[in-house]
RNA sequence: GACCUGGUAGCUCAGUUGGUAGAGCACCUCCCUUUUAAGGAGGUGGUCCUGGGUUCGAGCCCCAGCCAGGUCACCA
């Protein structure tokens, strides 16, 4: 491996620390006694007292005999302050001079015992009596500074860099973390909210025989033992249901779906997606329930129902208003498509400007329709309602009008964040309404469609009338934190490997480094000079000519090895 | 999948018509006992994404590729 010599110099470091008798990577609990942010949000209960901290030290400020770090622990960063005369002696200097002055870096994990106090600047610090080596870090970061104005200099922004190395992004970007600490209170105050009400939080596969509870490509792998192939779920609708037939009032999931599909800023290949379903309950309560949870979600979170988003500031104050879908056609595009057969439809997509082809059914024309001309339209968060029956199999047709079901999606920031409806529990319409869906898709559609047979079996023995929804936890972090990206509120987003460089042998690298300051050279002179055995002369030079990293010339003044 | 933009030191970025590869921070040596983007003096550090090509000469121009970001398409 090729070290920087930044790094040589952190490993030249670690072996002198080793030298000292002061073992780098102890094993002994270092016992904290408070955090960080204990002591700077309550200075006055600390000052003068005694604490022990550990951290990353994150910068560092020599000053001759006295110096400044910032000490970063999982709850925040503050200010230390080691004097020569207080972590070691005039007479026996070492621990400050050598060990913390030359031996530590930036990066480096440290222990810390002293006295809280305030500088001269009234900058709270604490004044070190004994420092200890956590963990010495041989790698670098990058330096972000910030001014006193707020401003910050060399940020670590590479957006390649920050996913692909997470937690360096972590150690330097504090407000990488903030999000991801709001993600979590997210999905605990929706944990707490069901809980609260008695819903069951359960799990069920991943690995499924038939991927369904939605139109998507599936990720597809095989089973050894059973020799079968088995899908990474799509949805966990169907299994969930199972759980309602079985006599589950209300269950719910926070799942991992898995899409075999693009990616961009609002999709990733897994994702998140938490699904519940209630027995006995309505679209139209699931709306109330829906509002109230997120109204919940955004004060648990943020503080507040009104939350920035982008250029908007959208409230999640309940209630929101219900449009239905046919309605909000009708408002942004003038016109009136209800009972339209799929000729009259294809006419107003034209005069609209969307484009249309022969695999294009009534349902998805009229997606189209809201899709392009009205979904943007709605920022603050919209119930969207009773959708057309034929995109909607899986739910139940509309007590009053046989053409529309019910079915609502919420739209937030011109988004979908989540879909519901009572759910279809006749399980003669629902066979009906698969096969629907199988003969669509034989249309044109690659998405093949499955008819989970065991699915339709469960309802034959009689499901409850059940509201179920589905909210997209990865859009909705997005949302409450602001971020514009779905790799922004996923730890580690999916990328592609990075490639990996050539790796020599030893004796390849020590001839790869003559040849780098003498090239072309002559293959006796290379030869003698690498003082390598026959043998392993002629494995090492044949490795490196492999690899396309040196070759060898036969000329009329002989024979010779360049670099290539 | 198409198009656009980018990839140069550990980090953030310059780099002239194609002519010895730069800055700030970091790092190393030295000075400095309440500083804070600490300061002062000196110094080290490079697979210019990869591979071809053009050229006396390529970070720069051409071709192909890799990776990322963005826009669109596809897709819920």
């Amino acid at each position: 491996m090729q070290l920087s010599a930044l790094e040589i110099v952190r490993r030249e470091s670690l072996q002198k620390l080793r030298e000292l008798g002061i073992n780098p990577y102890p094993a002994e609990e270092f016992k904290t006694t408070t955090t960080i942010k204990q002591i700077t949000s309550n200075f006055n209960n600390f000052e003068g007292k005694e604490v022990v901290l550990a951290g990353r030290m994150m910068s560092r400020r020599i000053m001759g005999k006295a110096s400044f770090a910032e000490l970063k622990d999982a709850s925040g960063r503050m200010q230390i302050y080691v004097n020569r005369d207080e972590i070691s002696s005039e007479e026996n200097p070492t621990m400050y001079n050598t060990v913390f002055k030359k031996l530590l870096d930036m990066g480096d994990i440290i222990g810390v015992k002293g006295i809280v106090f305030k500088t001269n600047v009234g900058e709270v610090s604490v004044k070190v009596k004994e420092l200890t080596v956590l963990s010495k870090s041989l790698r670098p970061l990058p330096v972000v500074k910030t001014d006193a104005d707020g401003k910050v200099h060399d940020a670590f922004s590479d957006a390649e860099q920050r996913y692909r190395q997470r937690y360096v992004d972590l150690i330097v970007n504090d407000h990488v973390k903030e999000t991801f600490i709001k993600r979590t209170k997210i999905t605990n105050s929706i944990r707490n909210f069901f809980n609260e009400r008695g819903y069951l939080e359960v799990e069920t596969p991943i690995l499924q025989p038939i991927p369904g509870g939605a139109a998507a490509r599936p990720f597809i792998t095989h089973h050894n033992a059973l020799d079968m192939p088995l899908y990474l779920r799509i949805a966990n609708e169907l299994y969930l249901k199972r759980l309602i037939v079985g006599g589950f009032d209300a269950v719910y999931e926070f799942s991992k779906d898995f899409r075999n599909e693009g990616m961009d800023r609002t999709h990733n290949p897994e994702f998140t997606v938490m699904e519940l379903y209630v027995a006995y309950k309505d679209y139209n309560w699931m709306m109330r329930m829906t509002e109230e949870l997120l109204e919940k979600v955004a004060i648990d979170s943020n503080g507040t129902s009104e939350v920035q988003i982008g250029e908007h500031t959208v409230s999640f104050k309940a209630p929101y208003p219900r449009v239905p879908i046919l309605e909000a056609i009708k408002i942004h595009t003038g016109y009136d498509v209800a009972g339209m057969k799929e000729d009259k439809l294809k006419d107003v997509c034209r005069k609209v400007g969307i484009e249309v082809d022969d695999t294009m059914g009534v349902g998805k024309l009229i997606d189209e329709l809201f899709g392009e001309k009205c979904e943007h339209h709605y920022i603050q968060p919209t119930f969207i309602t009773d959708y057309p029956k034929e995109m909607s199999p899986l739910t139940k047709e509309h007590r009053t009008n046989s053409d529309l079901t019910e079915r609502f999606e919420l739209m937030v920031n011109g988004k979908e964040l989540a879909n519901a409806y009572s759910e279809l529990n006749d399980p003669i319409d629902q066979r009906e309404r698969f096969e629907d869906q199988l003969k669509l898709s034989a249309k044109g559609d690659d998405e093949a469609m499955f008819i989970d047979q065991d699915f339709i079996r469960a309802l034959e023995y009689g499901m409850p009338p059940t509201s179920g929804i589905g909210i997209g936890i990865d859009r909705l972090v997005m949302f409450m934190t602001n971020n514009a990206s779905i790799q922004e509120v996923l730890f580690f987003p999916q990328m592609k490997p990075e490639k990996k460089a050539i790796e020599m042998t030893d004796d390849e690298k020590v001839v790869f480094n003559i040849l780098k300051s003498n090239t072309p050279i002559l293959l006796n002179d290379l030869k003698s000079q690498s003082g390598l055995s026959n043998k392993k002369w002629d494995k090492t030079i044949k490795g490196l000519t492999r690899n396309k990293l040196a070759s060898v010339n036969n000329t009329d003044t002989g024979l010779f090895v360049e670099l290539t």
